[in-house]
DNA sequence: GGCTTAAATAAACACCATTCATTTAAGTCT
DNA sequence: AGACTTAAATGAATGGTGTTTATTTAAGCC
């Protein structure tokens, strides 16, 4: 066809984003290709490559945008709390429910690895990083006169076990012992650490 | 070539089954193939769709002995623990330490999906709740008056849990605060628990 | 209207999983 | 020993994938 300017690139790569998006959700990983993409906005492939260096990076900002939308949820959950106990409660059942009701975008965030020898940019590793820092934060409240690293360790232990009840939520890979009730779950292991 | 009968199928089959698992080893998902498979035994691929169905299910068996070899590492570990806790402990470490040695192996086990429709086979899936019920029968010595519901629910928060932190030690994606002594992750972790 | 330049394409490359008609040789029967 | 049966193995084809690039097309400007 050749040029058309019927789009921006900004526009453009919006178009890709939501495309992407859409895809991933109802195909996940799986299901997902660049020319699905393309077709769906109505381009080629050739095209998507002026847009994005490659499908990682493709995936990384779509990963930037996850992470995004996990920490939303988590603020707008919590912003009304001021007990810190109330808000890390809250806190691990939005990152538990998110996992549950979005595991194609959850698998995409935690499971996509980049090839050999690049590693995740770090702006991606900051937006998964302030996921944590909001326990931390909540945490400090609790323990005033904790050290920092004693805190850092303490936190780190109890946000890895909300990860790994979003695993187990998100995967029916680990259907360990039938339970189905995971915010009841997730109460159980945050009460277990915050005695 | 044609027939040579170099091979029982049973032969075949293990040649298939310890290449692929190399190949996985060494280039994880990401650089695993059919074909390459096929060149390391010095057959084509078409033979290998004469031992395994197909991709998913030479997966699916690779699966079932990864998951022996992390319960067996969990039984040599703690048979000589009678104290229920020191076992828990033990346990716990073992499952983190084999996430963290052999990354690929459990990327494999734990975030390789089968396509949508066609689910894990109960083998395997039993194999997996072996890991589950180690836990919950150490548990079961720890509170003996507990009702059979609430132990398993308290046994899946635990294990939940350990999983979560073996999930951050292989993967470098949640380096949250930058912990790198996973086995003192999982003793806070679990102590957290059993008190 | 012609020229420049950016946008977009189409076709190619080198892989991939999977299938299946065909070839080959081992084992059996006469 | 030679013909026949049958199982083992191949090789080529099908339809997909990510990625690259020469080429075409049209928009904006002189």
């Amino acid at each position: 066809m050749g040029r058309r300017n019927d789009h921006t690139r900004e526009q453009l790569r919006e178009m890709v984003l939501s495309a992407a998006e859409l895809l991933i959700v109802r195909e996940g990983m799986a299901g997902f290709s660049m020319r699905k993409v393309a077709r769906a906005i109505g381009y080629t492939v050739g095209q998507l490559y002026l847009l994005f260096k490659n499908q990682d990076e493709l995936f990384t900002v779509l990963n930037e945008r996850t992470a995004d939308a996990i920490y939303s949820a988590l603020l707008d959950e919590t912003e009304a709390l001021d007990d810190p106990v109330a808000a890390i409660r809250a806190g691990a059942r939005v990152y538990v429910h998110f996992a549950q009701r979005h595991p194609n975008r959850w698998q995409l965030l935690f499971e996509h690895r980049l090839p050999a020898g690049s590693s995740v940019p770090r702006a991606n590793q900051v937006k998964v990083q302030r996921l944590f820092s909001f326990i931390q934060q909540r945490l400090q409240l609790l323990m005033p006169d904790a050290d920092d690293d004693s805190l850092r360790k303490e936190a780190a232990a109890l946000w890895s076990g909300v990860h790994g009840v979003a695993v187990l939520a998100e995967s029916n890979k680990l259907n360990w012992s039938g339970v189905t009730d995971f915010g009841a779950l997730t109460d159980r292991l945050v009460d277990a650490f915050l005695k």
